[in-house]
DNA sequence: TCAATATAATACTTTTTAATATATTATCTT
DNA sequence: AAGATAATATATTAAAAAGTATTATATTGA
């Protein structure tokens, strides 16, 4: 009996990889707020600037890692560029992020409810 | 007329910290797979070492973090110790995160459904 | 004393973060 | 067209902090 153990493992293995990798992206605080503010609609980085009060710089370079990663979209209109999402798993679990630790009471009520 | 921006940017932030810690203690290969592997039912160190093929002290390194963040529950039993999942907030996301990666198919399908 | 698990100690590499400076691209003014 | 300004990106670097893997040792219970 050949061992598939191994075999499915590694398939796990290439899974959590990539899974962690897009966690990694998402785990910090100044990314998140960016996907947070972008994902309620497309916006140039001076809004970007404005509205979370990260300087330019860092902004930038965060904007870069988003980019790079292929957790958002951009599109140039003049001077500023538009900053919008790119990625349907990166809103799936910034959805349930939401839910989690933005809407508690109504998650307790619901839970509640469940009960 | 008060400035209320900076109050809410606060909150966001906190909320935004507590929110990547989480995801910071997610973005690990191993604890992913531990994590998996416990979400479909209690079980010992040694179960996991066999299921994961992890090495013994990294295996009881990453159960640690896990326990240190409050992600795990442990139970001893005589000479085992059994973990079960303690964080509602992590099996959401678990649970987006199985979706996404790990049933991409039936994601496919659901999505075009949807057009 | 053995089995199961945890902790400690270490050494190493890799990341992260932040700050400053500079470059690029487009628009506006004269 | 020249130069000034605005918006954004890139480069550089320094310092701190994390993450990883390994080997050894400790704890707890049978």
């Amino acid at each position: 009996m050949p061992d598939t153990t191994g075999i499915d493992l590694d398939a796990m293995r290439k899974t959590a990889a990539d899974t962690s990798a897009l966690l990694k992206t998402l785990a910090n605080p100044d990314r998140l707020l960016l996907l947070c503010q972008i994902s309620q609609g497309e916006c140039c980085v001076g809004e970007l600037e404005e509205a979370l009060d990260i300087h330019q710089p860092t902004l930038s370079q965060q904007l870069g890692i988003l980019r790079e990663e292929g957790l958002v979209n951009t599109r140039r209109e003049g001077k500023r560029i538009y900053y919008s999402i790119a990625s349907e798993k990166a809103m799936a679990v910034m959805q349930v992020l939401y839910e989690q630790f933005c809407k508690p009471a109504a998650r307790r009520k619901s839970a509640a409810r469940a009960h």
